[in-house]
DNA sequence: GGGTGACTGGAGC
DNA sequence: TTCCAGCTCCAGTCACCC
């Protein structure tokens, strides 16, 4: 007690140092009344205090609070005429706002009652009464009404949860469970409303306004049918809302839960009146640091104050941020059933225990390629921007992104590209790896539209790997054609973004090249599916392998396997290739400039029997022309260089973005420029230019 | 200097 | 010892182009 007691009073003085410490845990959620708030948020500080996760909590609660005084001082600096003339603009925007007012439609939202726990104790029920939450120690989904007055609750880590219930019962996530129940419901939803809007396993909208015409009943009678036959066909309960728009149909479900209803009436004067005194945090869309924001600035708590305070509300915020907030004070909301839209992208992560491990994160990385390519092919998506997010150890969040000039949906694309932008952001400690793909090309690919089309592990372990991996990417070229090119002096061989294919290449070209994990990308990927393809496992090592597959944690071991497998495997690479070192460099070194150009003539005499490229023996079909072409500008490449430098085999260098070491530049964007410094190495854009002055 | 597109991070569900 | 996954929308910033 008395340690507590020390503890509590902490060094900034704050005898309760938990009471600042903003955990969403403590919001008020369905079955949580009665919860003894300080003991919940106590526990969770106690339990939290000092990890790397509280530490970022801790900076974000930093941030937001810079943010909040950031927007006092403005607010602050608003003379009294300028808040005149907000005034103005809020009051010609609020009777707008009100013009587009539609109390014809009657929308009822559904929400099951804790779902997954539901779901759960109908399948167990030894269960029923015991409090229990869907999850494990690291994370729980649900809890069921039992748990939630200890206030265990949805997105509070397992330990925490057992820490605050010590009773609690713990039972693992099934998704296929629950999405079996769920398609019970949507059935019952569908007798309401075809066109209805479910927007999770447990959630749904749907416009009661024709069946309740048709039926003539009222729509408290529907609501309180449909919650009777989902009940029926599922054994689950559900709590309903009912109201003029989502908006207010949402808040409304949430009043009688579990198991009842609430139906506020199309009547502007009972919306007001609702409205009046509701608090903003029960709005969708308006979270803790909103809420914060906008009562720590402007001392708004209820709805009905977001029109008192129209004027700094306009003054502050962005016009379409300003109208959302406006209609939430006039309880306005979507009436209309929106047009089917289409997915703006798609993604997939993975968290895993936080590693520097390179040969683990493009592991990783590979295998959310591959998941992330058959989600698209099932859609026949095809993409355009990539973005790479990653979760350092110490929970901040990056996302790194790249637009091509070409839709790709391959997970050899699709690695290929990611591999560039975590290359870029190595050395780092990671504990998550996520892929996502926006800006989809308007038609929609057949999901066989190229049955061709390899997987990752397929593309990896296949021995034409190299080959593929030759001048494909000549989208990325242009793509990414302001990286530059600098002395990379960890790797002993790397090559820029634009010809980062042809490493493979100089790998074979190069017997000093010995395989090693602090080497770029792009060998990695080349050497691991050599070495998986060459390396006969023991049956220890095929074991151990198994347990690596499921991407959660590495073990040391593996590591050092794999070094050994890369090794061997760089063996049999140098063995693809006809002729010794020597003989290539000869040919390299005896090849006239114009028998590089990009003629067709030319490029003729470069290609051997029509296949094999005549100085690295490289095969490429004659119908690759582009990736023929750029083949050759390699070489071409590689003599400039060879020259500019006055050694032989020069190499080409990676791409290095700037990548942000310092945090006080968190947020600034980085820009890639040109290295002016380039030092003895020609950049890929000074070769153009150089070719061009040749040619 | 304005328009536009790309990139990044944050918020929310 | 342990703190989710997958999506949408938005704002701020920057670079490039005309």
């Amino acid at each position: 007690m008395e340690k507590e007691k020390n503890e509590s009073s902490s060094s900034n003085g704050n005898p309760k140092p938990w009471q600042s410490y903003h955990t969403v845990y403590t919001n008020a959620k369905a079955g949580m009344d009665g919860v003894d708030k300080e003991k919940v948020q106590r526990v969770v500080y106690e339990m939290s205090k000092g990890s790397k996760y509280f530490e970022n909590e801790e900076r974000k609660e930093a941030f937001m609070r810079q943010k909040i005084e950031h927007m006092r001082a403005r607010c602050a600096k608003l003379t009294p005429h300028d808040i005149s003339h907000y005034q103005k603009v809020a009051d010609t925007r609020v009777p707008e706002l009100e013009a587009t007012r539609d109390l014809s439609r009657t929308w009822l939202h559904v929400d099951m009652d804790a779902f997954y726990a539901a779901v759960e104790t109908l399948s167990d029920p030894s269960l029923k009464g015991k409090p229990m939450a869907v999850g494990g120690m690291s994370m729980i989904s649900t809890a069921n009404y039992e748990a939630r007055r200890f206030g265990v609750r949805s997105a509070m880590p397992g330990f925490i949860a057992r820490k605050l219930c010590p009773e609690l019962n713990f039972v693992p996530i099934d998704f296929k469970k629950y999405t079996y129940y769920s398609d019970l419901t949507r059935k019952v939803f569908h007798n309401y409303d075809p066109n209805f809007m479910a927007t999770s396993l447990d959630e749904a909208y749907l416009d009661i306004t024709e069946v309740c015409r048709k039926r003539g009943i009222s729509s408290s009678e529907i609501a309180e049918e449909l919650r009777t036959r989902v009940y029926e066909e599922t054994g689950l309960t559900c709590s309903a809302g009912v109201a003029p728009n989502r908006l207010l149909a949402k808040v409304c479900s949430d009043i009688n839960k579990p198991n009842g209803q609430f139906v506020l009436p199309n009547d502007r004067m009972a919306v007001m009146t609702f409205i009046s005194s509701l608090p903003i945090r029960k709005i969708g869309g308006i979270g803790k640091v909103t809420e914060h924001i906008l009562r720590d600035v402007f001392g708004i708590n209820t709805c009905e104050e977001m029109l008192e305070k129209g004027s700094f509300i306009c003054a502050l915020f962005s016009n379409s941020t300003a109208d959302f907030f406006l209609s939430v004070g006039l309880g306005l909301g979507g009436t209309a059933t929106p047009q089917i839209r289409s997915r703006k992208s798609m993604s997939n992560e993975r968290t895993f225990s936080a590693t520097e491990d390179k040969a683990f994160l493009y592991r990783t990385l590979a295998k959310i390629a591959e998941m992330l390519s058959a989600d698209m092919e099932k859609e026949g998506l095809r993409g355009r921007t990539l973005t790479l997010k990653l979760k350092t150890a110490s929970f901040e969040v990056r996302t790194r992104a790249v637009t091509l000039q070409k839709h790709i949906c391959s997970s050899e694309d699709i690695f290929k590209h990611a591999s560039v932008l975590l290359k870029a952001e190595l050395p780092v400690s990671l504990r998550l790896i996520g892929l996502r793909m926006s800006l989809f090309n308007e038609e929609k690919v057949g999901a066989s539209a190229d049955p061709t089309q390899k997987t990752l592990t397929n593309f990896i372990m296949s021995g034409d790997a190299s080959r593929k991996n030759v001048g494909h990417d000549n989208c990325l070229g242009s793509d990414v054609s302001d990286h530059h090119f600098m002395d990379d002096k960890e790797t002993s061989i790397s090559l820029g973004i634009h010809k980062r294919s042809h490493c493979v290449f100089r790998d074979s070209f190069d017997n000093k090249c010995v395989p090693d994990l602090d080497d770029n990308y792009h060998r990695f990927t080349y050497n691991v599916g050599e070495a998986e393809k060459i390396h006969e496992p023991s049956s220890d090592e095929t074991a151990e392998k198994e347990n690596k597959s499921d991407m959660i944690g590495h073990s040391p071991k593996y590591h050092h396997n794999e070094e050994s497998q890369l090794l061997e495997a760089n063996s049999s690479v140098l063995q693809h290739y006809e002729g010794s070192h020597h003989d290539r460099i000869e040919a390299a070194n005896s090849l006239d400039k114009e028998a590089v150009s990009s003629s067709n003539q030319e490029d003729q005499n470069f290609w051997v029997d029509d296949y094999k490229c005549s100085l690295c023996g490289i095969e490429m079909p004659p119908t690759f022309v582009e990736e023929r072409q750029e083949h050759s500008d390699f070489h071409l490449a590689q003599r400039l260089q060879e020259e500019e430098s006055g050694s032989d085999l020069r190499m080409l260098m990676p791409p290095q973005r700037c990548v942000r070491k310092d945090p006080a530049s968190h947020g600034k964007r980085k820009k890639l420029k040109s290295d002016k410094k380039e030092g003895r190495h020609l950049s890929i854009d000074m070769f153009f230019v150089k070719s061009n002055q040749n040619f």
